[in-house]
RNA sequence: GCGGAGGUUGCCGAGCUAGGUCAAAGGCGGCAGACUCAAGAUCUGCUUCCGUAGGGGUUCGCCGGUUCGAAUCCGGCCCUCCGCACCA
């Protein structure tokens, strides 16, 4: 584990100088900032992607002169925690199984069941991994500046939410109304992802059901049937309730309804001042007859054991026309009613005995009805109401009719049956007094999209992408009854929700070091007014610290590059770039967004519940940050997915160990290097720096370091190929080729260069400005001609497997261009007429510029020892007949042994 | 369905916004060679087909079109992946 005392050597070197800490200056500066992680677990090599290639960046844009802040705080509001801590203590097995697991990554084993017991404690287990976090990313080499690292839940943060909201219900921007959630109803609170079994892996989401009223024929009582289809309403022949389900009569909104016993529970949590009245008995329904609303039919209702009491109301209307479901139970039931049919897709009428057979299953064969129907379908111009309309707008109708005849209610199901993780019924209640952000309004919107415009986004694409979201957004629920985070000032009941408390916290960043020492209780409202605006009130602060908070925040703010990944455009970045358009000047809007793709394990998804999340601390421990480091910047482009793997890390250590003994040998070099080849080397190396710099100022991570690195050192290997010191070669550019490496392998360089006996830190250095020569450019020139005149040789060495001890090259003659040159000119006015034929054949492959003679004088050994053959060049003196040369493709005849 | 991305030579993956110099970068895998007692690592060459001279043929999801010329532009079709929310 050498790496790994050299690496923390280093890392301490840095902490004690303090090197990272950014204060403003002169410079342009450029504040980059990754999302904060949740403090829930330790982080995995996905995180540790996105945050590497933030550092990456930051490291290259220091070196290229830029004043840079690169911050970091940690995320510990919202509900996660707070359930992983219920977890713990009613001793469920499953969580402390993974919590026990994570602690011994970073613990001695007699210490893990201590320090799980204190995780009962949500904000220890905040603290816990926050604190751990922070020693990873030290341990990564990140070049961030800590002083200013904070928590969501810090008090002093807490104010600056509670400012963000004040002046978000000031603007308007702050609604309350009714809004449904995943509940609990035995635990008495809303559930999310977290707190479901399976949740994170199968999705659950909230579907909308009409709940339809058959009012019964004799009597004041309706039943109750729930779709999701109420345009087939006028095609219902029958309904289907289940033979052993238990139904009761409910009160609901003043109307007596029938559902299942099931169906209560969720009509109890969704209609306010509804309530159970009596059992009702299956036979009672049965016999009766009930209206079908907006109708004058009457339709009676069937047992059928398919249908699923816990499912929505658990009683189902019946249109065997359109549905394979229904149709499937009329057959199996063997009853003898006439569909009807109401629809009709490419011009006819649409009929579910159709799809009956054409799919392997009945769930299949009704998905599929269901998607044609709903996206081709189009009303019979006979049918009441809705006649001629789109299925899809017949829809929007039927549900307005159904609810002005007080024939229909919305009701709310889960997509999937769900659990909560202890085995309790999911279900979708109703919040009547919820709290949102109001997305809607047309003028931010319009703002935010002036701002989107300016931006930079990496890939391009998802500035078009971010459009659409824009448009897309509406009320977004803002605040939860539970969980940790900074109470809503308008309503302390309630507590801000974990993303909308996160989307200006950068802008905190610029200033949280400096406010440490002020009691929260002095900071007020008009403290970040006069930070982040233009208010002049006296104020009762020091004068100095807010002075230097208002300087620091104007000198960094708006950050220049946000680097995230894909899943945050709907969510995060939408609402950071909304609240930064609302509460914030135009300077000081975000400037920047670079998406980095997605990072999968051996070919699957990484999840926690999979157990192949693997720990970004592990991978440090097994082969330590510098090589993790190449691996992210080698293996992948940013935007593009990144399949971790051995094999592949494997092969970056094979690089990451030939580095080591380049810049090892190209230290004290024990050879001198020969002037020719080292001066072309030099040239080389400034294009392939050149190259890089513009790949990386274009965010490609990989193509930059990709011609750095392996550029390179195939370069050196050429040298050795002819017999020179590769080691004296990587001398003349190793200073700089420190200084570039360094951003990826920061702490192998820092070694480097005190080794070089250089002062002061290479994480510090600035690359001094680079260009080409007009003489480096000819250099290259010549070079690259004797490598394509060397492919030129292998490949006659293939086809006529002769091993040549000599090849003779036969150059054009001056005199011989500038006929050439007349015939591609169209002028065949030439004294060596032979030539216009095989000249015109060949135009396009031609370069007249390269002086080939001199090329082949200086660069010939090249050809001499790769080869082993001797070198014959000569000048054209032939009459233009057979074979003649071409400018840039000189005659090549190869003469030796023939082989096999 | 809507919106987005994409289908490239054994695999991964550039190029395709500025059409020719693209048989098409790079990596992996495979083959051969050098080094080595051997293996591994490393280095070198080859890796669509034909060819005893740097050439030619056929390729970039499918079908058409524009053009002297298309992987690259246009139209249509087929297929794959992602998002469609209140969850961090």
């Amino acid at each position: 584990m050498m790496f790994m005392d050299e690496e923390k050597r280093w890392q301490e070197e840095w902490e004690r100088g303090g090197i990272f800490h950014s204060e403003p200056d002169k410079r342009k500066k450029f504040l980059i900032t990754v999302p904060w992680p949740y403090t829930s677990g330790p982080l995995h090599v996905g995180h540790g992607r996105t945050y590497t290639l933030a550092d990456i960046i930051a490291r290259y844009k220091r070196m290229t002169g830029y004043n840079v802040l690169f911050p970091m705080g940690f995320h510990e509001s919202g509900t996660p925690i707070g359930s992983i801590s219920e977890k713990i203590k009613r001793n469920d097995e499953k969580t402390l199984n993974m919590y026990r697991k994570y602690i011994s990554e970073y613990e001695n084993i007699d210490r893990v069941e201590e320090i799980l017991e204190s995780f009962k404690d949500p904000l220890t287990v905040a603290n816990y991994f926050a604190s751990k976090i922070v020693n990873d990313f030290k341990a990564l080499g990140y070049s961030i500046d800590w002083r200013r690292t904070f928590r969501s839940i810090d008090p002093l943060y807490s104010k600056f939410v509670e400012w963000q909201f004040r002046k978000l219900g000031k603007l308007g921007h702050l609604t309350q109304g009714s809004h449904p959630v995943l509940f609990s109803s035995e635990d008495g609170n809303a559930v999310g992802e977290d707190d479901i079994e399976d949740g994170d892996t199968d999705k659950v989401s909230i579907e909308k059901f009409t709940m339809v009223l058959f009012k019964v024929s004799e009597g004041d009582y309706n039943l109750a049937a729930c779709s999701l289809r109420p345009e087939t309403l006028f095609a219902i022949t029958n309904l289907w309730i289940n033979p052993e389900a238990t139904y009761l009569l409910m009160n609901v909104e003043n109307t007596k309804i029938i559902v299942s016993e099931q169906a209560s529970k969720k009509i109890l949590n969704q209609f306010a001042g509804s309530k159970v009245l009596c059992n009702i008995n299956n036979d009672e329904i049965t016999q009766k007859q009930f209206q079908v609303p907006l109708t004058n039919r009457t339709v009676k209702v069937y047992e059928n054991s398919d249908i699923d009491p816990e499912q929505a109301s658990g009683v189902v209307y019946s249109v065997p026309g359109h549905s394979v479901m229904d149709l499937h139970y009329m057959n199996r039931l063997a009853l003898n009613i006439d569909p009807l049919f109401i629809i009709e897709t490419n011009g006819s009428e649409s009929k579910a005995s159709t799809y009956i057979s054409q799919f392997p299953s009945i769930k299949e064969a009704n998905a599929a009805i269901y998607r044609k129907e709903f996206y081709e379908g189009i009303l019979k111009s006979d049918v009441p109401l809705i006649g001629g309309r789109k299925v899809k707008e017949a829809r929007e109708i039927m549900n307005e009719k159904l609810a002005q005849a007080k024939s229909g209610l919305t009701f709310y199901e889960t997509s999937r049956k769900a659990r909560t993780r202890d085995g309790k019924p999911v279900i979708v209640s109703i919040m009547h007094d919820q709290w949102f952000i109001d997305y809607s309004e047309l003028i931010w919107k319009e703002r935010t999209r002036k701002y989107v415009e300016k931006m930079s986004f990496h890939p391009e694409f998802y500035r078009k992408n971010m459009f659409d979201i824009i448009d897309w957004i509406e009320e977004r629920a803002c605040a939860r009854k539970r969980g940790l985070g900074t109470p809503l000032p308008q309503d302390r009941a309630w507590v801000i929700e974990s993303l909308s408390d996160s989307t200006i916290y950068p802008a905190f960043y610029t200033f949280s070091h400096l406010i440490k020492d002020i009691p929260d209780s002095e900071i007020t409202d008009s403290f970040f007014d006069y930070i982040t605006g233009n208010e002049t009130d006296v104020l009762p602060w020091k004068k100095g610290q807010i002075e230097n908070a208002k300087r620091e925040f104007e000198y960094w703010y708006g950050v220049d590059q946000r680097i995230t990944s894909a899943s945050h455009m709907s969510n995060h970045l939408v609402f950071y770039l909304m609240n930064h358009a609302a509460l914030f000047n135009e300077s000081y809007q975000p400037k920047g967004i670079s998406i980095v793709g997605m990072v999968i394990s051996n070919g699957s998804k990484i999840s926690k519940s999979k157990g192949n999340a693997i720990s970004l601390l592990d991978v440090v421990n097994q082969y330590g940050a510098d090589l993790f480091r190449l691996y992210v910047a080698l293996v992948a482009e940013m935007d593009s997915l990144l399949d971790w793997n051995e094999t592949e890390i494997t092969n970056i250590k094979g690089v990451y160990e030939s580095l080591h003994s380049l810049l090892d040998g190209g230290l004290a070099p024990v050879n001198k290097g020969d002037g020719r080849y080292s001066d072309l080397f030099k040239i080389k190396f400034k294009k392939h720096t050149l190259n890089f710099l513009h790949k990386m100022d274009e965010l490609q991570v990989r193509n930059a370091y990709v011609e750095i690195v392996y550029e390179v050192i195939k370069d050196l290997n050429e040298l050795s190929n002819i017999g020179l010191d590769k080691y004296a070669a990587v001398n003349e550019i190793i200073e700089d080729w420190i200084k570039i490496l360094s951003c990826v392998l920061p702490h192998m360089c820092e070694n480097y260069w005190s080794k070089l006996g250089k002062s002061g830190f290479v994480s510090k250095t600035q690359l001094d400005r680079i260009e080409l020569t007009e003489n480096d450019i000819l250099k290259i020139n010549y070079y690259e001609y004797l490598n394509s005149l060397l492919t030129d040789i292998r490949a006659i060495k293939n086809i006529t497997r002769i091993n040549p001890s000599t090849i003779r090259i036969t150059i054009c003659s001056g005199e011989m261009k500038k006929e050439i040159k007349m015939v591609t000119e169209g002028d065949m006015n030439v004294s060596m007429k032979n030539i216009i034929g095989i000249v015109r054949k060949n135009r396009g492959k031609m370069d007249f510029d390269i002086d080939e003679f001199e090329a082949l004088s200086l660069y010939g050994q090249i050809i001499k020892t790769t080869l082993n053959a001797e070198l014959n060049v000569e000048i054209y003196k032939g009459d233009g007949k057979g074979k003649i040369p071409m400018p840039g493709r000189p005659l090549i005849e190869l003469e030796g042994e023939r082989i096999g």
